[in-house]
DNA sequence: ACAAGATATATGGTTTTTAATATATTCGCC
DNA sequence: GGCGAATATATTAAAAACCATATATCTTGT
């Protein structure tokens, strides 16, 4: 297998407000498409494709395309300590996180999931 | 009290080589001396220096005049999420850290400490 | 089935902002 | 004065943002 990815592009990928912020939703969330992060956010799509070609690049994300969709997860593959370390930031950061949840959750035309299978 | 430090912040201030290798070895370590850093490092005591300014000023490190020497460790206030994060980023990233370890262990002349407390 | 338009996402090219580095200098303590 | 540490300044490099445009998929009408 490849090298493992390092804490400092870990940390230089999270450094960034619309990183961290899709980050931490879509590990809150389980998946999310660009056009939710984009209502959660309120950005504007090239930026916030821009940013998730570069969490993608560096391992962070995976990404699936579905119809005209494309939906962004956590890669599975990502070591043991990332996740642990997202799970805490997470957790401790709702309230912060808040104002893009309660974005989503009153997003309309959300395209919709079948089920959570993955 | 003030407003908490966002994830943002604490990313971003760990987003560079030089700053989370020194302070995942604080972490480790306790404590540390800039000219300690210097050497575990190998880079420049200016450099050295102006990147613990940066870690000291958003709060993660809190700094120790002893003598001639500046200690620093992690800030005593740091929320417990970040302390846990550089607990599970400390633990699993040991052998990523080892070059820096081994040449703070085999520094000549390094600064006594009387004991460990604090 | 095919063309036209609508929606979702990605990328190219540029400018602007921000951050890192090196060198020289200053400060503080013994 | 000498050592450890901090800062100032200039320079260079890197990253973000913006706007325009390209691609892909879906829809509708014929």
């Amino acid at each position: 297998m490849l090298e493992p990815i390092s804490p400092t592009r870990v940390f230089k990928c999270l450094a960034d407000e619309t990183r961290v912020r899709m980050t931490l939703l879509i590990a809150a969330e389980g998946e999310l498409c660009v056009c939710e992060l984009t209502t959660a956010l309120e950005d504007s799509q090239p930026k916030i494709s821009r940013h998730l070609a570069q969490l993608r690049s560096c391992g962070l994300l995976e990404d699936q395309r579905r119809g005209q969709w494309v939906y962004y997860r956590l890669h599975p593959q990502l070591p043991e300590w990332v996740q642990q370390m997202l799970k805490v930031v997470v957790q401790a950061n709702q309230s912060w996180l808040a104002v893009n949840s309660e974005k989503l959750l009153s997003m309309r035309n959300r395209p919709e999931r079948l089920s959570l299978c993955g």
